[in-house]
Formats: structure tokens, C-alpha cells, sequence
DNA sequence: AAGGTCTCCGTAAAGGTTTAAGTTAATAAC
DNA sequence: GTTATTAACTTAAACCTTTACGGAGACCTT
């Protein structure tokens, strides 16, 4: 546990000031060129790296910091977008620190507080699904440190944002299912507080407009978790409230996808000559249910990635801002057609 | 974006000394009860916080910044753990920060520098497959930095870890499936390289052994990458090597569990009646599947939790050494039994 | 030769905090 | 009334960098 080295330490063994080291290994103006390459050797011989918290202090601003902020981390979909993340920010250059926040604004306020108490030089973040967030996301501008927003925007934020297109996800799911010839689709959606769920289920109202098939509430119930126990469970009560059964089913995510697939199962009922069915996610699940389900693609990876390069742009140039929007993408399996060719 | 309050500041509005606000807000002696209550007064007035940045610097040490180094957090079984150690890290008291090293020692030193640059006052690694990892732990050790080794332990450690019994966990697996009356036992095994894997290939011989039943070398096989694919695969070659068919199954993991089903339903044959299955982790999958999957539980959470609450432990006091293994536990579901009562 | 320019380097302050050591004034001891 | 003792401070150094500024010498210009 020997001490590193500082720039005191060469200056001393080369018998200059360390004001000239430092010039020397930062690539200022000033300095000799054999200087320099003595003080590059000797930092090299005594294996010299800067003191990033000396840096930072002096700079007034972490180096290399990048805060993100999950609702949480262990759910597969934002377990990918960190994985993106950490791609983007290159092991060994960025640093990544991480919160959950539990879609708390509380929570996620502590962590915004914290971040900034580290200097970080960006956050990324998932706003929570309260109203609270809104005033999360100014403080974080106020302090001036660079923002982008992922997965889920907010109206009152001008910024950086990266989201996916759920209108058109619901709207080409569920146009899917009835060029499949489906009539009766059902459809469980999302909490109405959250604003993906809303918006994938104006893009399923869309496709039943433009194919003038009237839209039946009676097929359309709300999860709050989005769970697979919810998703067997409203679908249970689909079944029970609906004189006609469903042909077809769209399904808010993959997990409530699996419990509608219990739920026919249950009943005899087959996936997908009696009910089709649709999940959102395109998640690890998709391809291990059986049969294999059709869901929107969300790869949650590449969105993380374009999240954090976005970041390091705007950090670089404060006064940039970016905005991406990914195209919705349908991954057609065994779910929903009854022709069932390789995929 | 105002500037935040320095001690100076308090100090200035107070007309005292800059150590003397130190000494009051750290409760250190040499300060008069009503300085101290001014000075905390103030303090809240100007909504002064620390510089973490001047405070690590001058203690050589940052203050509750803890290191997670994990080889994928995309990985189910991973995800939970960071979520466990987020949880014991409790949010805003603890800042983590996080790597992935991807099972690559160069990629895992790299990061363990970088954390070290940082002055981390911790680290949770779960070192990768190979060899070399014990040189990166011996780095930290030499660092001077507080470790606690998570899932995978080295035999060259000898200080604090968190793992889980993989031998018993391979044997009551096993064990199981016997005592449901099978006799022709398959086991698709993880990579040789892997020590867990080992772990649990031992608990299945040491099974099949205290119960008279002759080990078969052509009922095991070996995957690599451990996925569904390999699990497929692995099944189907089973299948073909053997001319007596195998009534169970026991996979190394949940994942490789999926693609023995997709086999086994491919060849019309039914899950428990025809080949009982048994998984490893008790993931979510395990939930999904049909039937719902037999599987060695093992809680990621918990065991992230009580990595964090180790390590934080250790940080405190140097000189301690913990190490704790988890007991195995077999959640068991509709794969293995005949007779199906509600679990 | 005096003045100007340029190169290269040193000095010192700054960033915010902690802490050892020194200072002052009041109190206690004799 | 002098001398310890104590409480309650202040001073200044230290942690490690960065950077504005100044200074010395070399070289060029007229």
C-alpha cells in the first residue's frame, strides 16, 4: 500500500517546479521539448497517474462522471439500457454512477443531490412517473449540469431526450393483428399516470380507426404493475365481461403477456389458432414463452448507448441539445400467425 | 446555478475562523455550545453541504463511495444483486458506482484502477472466470482498498465473501429428482473453467452416489455460454446419444432449463410425466415457463444486501474478516412433481 | 547598445476542507 | 499575586492540481 505518486515527486526528482510538470503531461504551451519528454519518462517510471479529486476540486468539476438514474435496475428492459450505458461510456474512460429511484420523486430528488454533491458532469435520467419529477429535472438544469432524458419525456423539458415512438408500437402491433384478420382484440393496457402506456394505447385506438373497427371498452382493462399475475388476472376478466370471446390480444409488456398466455392456457384455448397475442418489449421472455411471442422491439441497449453518447456531446457543448425518437419495430413469432414460417 | 456555500462563507457571516465552523459541524471539541449552534444555524441558512471533493482529498479517502464490479448487469441473476446492494447502500447515504467487466480480467484491472483513482473506500467484485482475477484482487488488497468477493470466490482469498453453497445446491437438485423416482438423471453442466459449475456437477455425482445410482459420462454434457440455444442443443444431442431416454433433466441454469423444454415439447414428449426438469436461480423465467420450472433458488437481493452490509462493516474496521455462504433451497414447481399441488 | 520579442520556467494563489500547533483570556490553584 | 490549567478560539500547513503572472535569458531589430 505504498503511496502514489504526485507531481510533486517528479518535479523534486527532475529538480523543477511542479507547475512545469504539470504544463509538461497536460500538453500546455511554455514548456521545452526535452523537458517535457524527461517529465513524460519520469511519470512514466514512477507510474504516475493524476489525482482526480485534486482535478476536480480545482477544475470545479468532475471529470469523466456520468450519474444515471433508474427506476430500477433488476427489471430486464432498464437492466439492458445500463448495459448500453456502460458500453457507451467505455470501461476505464467514463465512470458511471448509478441510483434507483423507485419511481420516487423523493428518492429520486436524494439522488440528484448527491450526484451533484460528486460534481458529476452528467445525469441521465428516467423520470419517475409523478408530477414531482418535473421539478427534479429544472433543479438538475439549474445546477447546471448537462441532461438527457431516457425512455420517458417530460412536456415541461425542452432538453436532450432519447424515447421510443409508442404511439406507432401500439399502432403497428395492433394493425398487425388485424391484417392477421383478428376482430376481436383486446388490450391490457398500462396505468393511465404513465404516459407510454397512454400513448401505446392511442396507437392501438388509431389502428382500429383507420380499420374502422369500433373500438369496445369493454376489451381494454389497466394494469398498475404490469405484471404476469395482473396480466392472468385481467385477462380472467376479459374472458368473464365478453359475451364474444377475443381473437386476438395486445398486451402492455411481455411480462403481462405471459399471464394472458396462462390465462388461455388455462381455458384450452390456443395460441395462436384461437387467440393471438401481441407483447411490447421484445424482451429475453419473448423468445422463451411458448409458443414464441410477437412484441415490439425496445432494445433498450442501443437506446442507453445513443442516451450516453448524446450526453457526452452536450456536456462537450453546453448549449447543444438532441433529441431522438426511435422508430417502433414489430417482431413477428409464433404468437400471431397462424402460417408459421421460420423467423 | 449559484454558487454553493463554503465554510468560508459561514465563517465570513460570523466573523470566526474557518476551523473553528469545521470543528462545530464535525462535533469536535474546542467549540463553545452557542458558536456551535450559530454556526449550525447558519450552515442551514446557506444550505452549506461539504465538498465531498475537498474532504476526500485532504482525508486521502472518499467518504461512502462504494465499487460494484459484476461481469453483466443485463444478467438476470446479476441485476438482482445490484439491486440488493443498492438496497443496503441506502440511497443518498452511499453512492455507487459500477462496472462490468464482462468475465475479462484485463477489462476487470482496468476498472479496479479507474475505481481506485476515485478513491473508492470499497469494492464488491465478483471476480471473472479466469485466473488472472486473483492477481486483480491482490491489487486491491494492496491498495489498501476494503473487498468483499460476491457468487465466485478465490481460492488464493482469504479475506471477506458472500457465496452461495453450489454443491449442496447441485445435490438436493439432484437429490429431488431421485426421490420423484427417477433414474435416468441428465445433467447439462456450465463451462469447466467456472467453479460454481464444478460446485454443482459435484452435488449431482455426490447425489447419484450416496443413492446406488451408476454416473453415466453420456448424461452429461457440457455448455459454454449457458444460454437457451446451448440448452437446446445440449438436449437434443442427449437425446441422440443415448438409447435409453433420459427421465430428468437437471440444468445448470434457468436459461439452459428453457431450451431443454423447447427439446423436449419439440418431441411431443410431456414435462413432468415423460422428463422432469429442474432449473438453477429461480429466476423469473422459472415463473413463465410451462410448466412452471423446479429451481434452486437463489436470492441475488439477499445476497447483494448482505455483500454491501460486509463490506461497509469492513470499511470501518480494517482488520475484519467475514465470509458467508448462503444455504441452497429448491423452490419446487410443477416440472418435477406428478402429483400438482399449489405451490 | 538599447529596446523588443519570444521561449521556457518558477512563484504563488486558488479550489474547500481538516487538523496540528499556537494564542488569548478567563479561571483555578497556591 | 504569580503561576498552571483550561476553554475557545486562530493560524497555517497540508491534501494535489491548475493557471495567471512575472522573470530571466536568448535572440533579433534598428
Amino acid at each position: 500500500m505504498k503511496k502514489r505518486a504526485t507531481l510533486k515527486d517528479i518535479a523534486t526528482a527532475l529538480n523543477v517546479s511542479v507547475a512545469t510538470v504539470s504544463r509538461a503531461l497536460n500538453n500546455k504551451e511554455d514548456i521545452g521539448a526535452q523537458t517535457k519528454l524527461a517529465v513524460t519518462e519520469v511519470a512514466r517510471m514512477l507510474d504516475y497517474k493524476p489525482n482526480v479529486l485534486a482535478v476536480s476540486l480545482r477544475k470545479n468539476t468532475a471529470n469523466k462522471l456520468i450519474g444515471v438514474i433508474l427506476p430500477s435496475v433488476d427489471h430486464y428492459f432498464y437492466s439492458t439500457i445500463l448495459n448500453g450505458i456502460m458500453n457507451a461510456a467505455k470501461q476505464g474512460e467514463n465512470l458511471i454512477i448509478i441510483g434507483e429511484s423507485n419511481q420516487d420523486p423523493v428518492k429520486e430528488a436524494a439522488i440528484i443531490e448527491m450526484f451533484a454533491d460528486y460534481f458529476v458532469s452528467g445525469i441521465i435520467l428516467t423520470p419517475s412517473k409523478h408530477d414531482a419529477s418535473n421539478q427534479n429535472v429544472k433543479e438538475i438544469v439549474r445546477r447546471g449540469i448537462s441532461v438527457v432524458l431516457l425512455d420517458r419525456t417530460l412536456k415541461t423539458h425542452s432538453g436532450s431526450f432519447v424515447q421510443y415512438d409508442d404511439f406507432n408500437g401500439g399502432r403497428i402491433a395492433t394493425e398487425h393483428l388485424i391484417l392477421q384478420g383478428r376482430k376481436h382484440i383486446a388490450h391490457i393496457r398500462g396505468d393511465a399516470s404513465c404516459s407510454i402506456a397512454s400513448e401505446r394505447f392511442r396507437g392501438y385506438r388509431q389502428a382500429l380507426l383507420s380499420h374502422n373497427i369500433k373500438y369496445r371498452s369493454s376489451l381494454v382493462l389497466s394494469a398498475q404493475q404490469s405484471n404476469e399475475e395482473e396480466g392472468y388476472l385481467l385477462m380472467n376478466e376479459i374472458f368473464a365481461k365478453n359475451d364474444v370471446r377475443p381473437d386476438a390480444v395486445f398486451a402492455v409488456t411481455d411480462d403481462v403477456a405471459a399471464g394472458v398466455y396462462r390465462s388461455i392456457h388455462q381455458r384450452k384455448l390456443r395460441i395462436p389458432e384461437d387467440i393471438a397475442v401481441v407483447g411490447y418489449s421484445n424482451s429475453k421472455l419473448s423468445n422463451f414463452l411458448n409458443p414464441k411471442l410477437t412484441s415490439v422491439e425496445q432494445n433498450g441497449r442501443s437506446m442507453g448507448q445513443t442516451a450516453c453518447e448524446i450526453l457526452t456531446e452536450v456536456i462537450e457543448n453546453k448549449s447543444k441539445t438532441i433529441q431522438k425518437t426511435y422508430g417502433a419495430h414489430l417482431m413477428i413469432r409464433e404468437s400471431s400467425r397462424i402460417s408459421l414460417t421460420k423467423s
